[in-house]
DNA sequence: ATCCTGACGCTAT
DNA sequence: AATAGCGCCAGGA
């Protein structure tokens, strides 16, 4: 038996080697990553987002937004702080410019 | 197989 | 701007 680390999918790689190639002060989006994925593996956003709530602790989560530029109201007061660390280019709200910040992948 | 849940996204109010 | 409804779909129970 493998009692290390959790195992990981190729899906759950694929997504979270997405996101640590976001540049610092940019984002992208869960659906961003679901339309590079989905090809391959099929899925949509919300199993891109699952993938985050589980693994997100070890990669730079915070670049990993909702197209309105926000994350559940539990994580902003952090991702607020990196955003703001970074100089990821935010709007008026304090949600991240995704029209500015957006990374693709590609 | 069935039911429920969720770090989503889009449209219509 | 804010809320509601609905489609979506993988995982776990």
């Amino acid at each position: 038996m493998d009692l290390g680390p959790v195992e990981l999918t190729d899906y759950d790689d694929a997504v979270l080697s997405i996101v640590e190639r976001v540049p610092r002060g940019r984002v992208t989006t869960y659906g961003a990553i679901a339309d590079a994925l989905h090809d391959v593996f099929g899925g949509g956003p919300r199993a891109a987002a699952r993938v985050m709530s589980q693994h997100g602790s070890n990669v730079a989560w915070w670049r990993c937004i909702r197209s309105d530029g926000t994350l559940p109201a539990w994580l902003l007061d952090e991702a607020r702080q990196a955003w703001l660390e970074e100089g990821t280019p935010l709007r008026p709200s304090g949600a991240v410019d995704v029209g500015r910040a957006l990374w693709v992948p590609s």
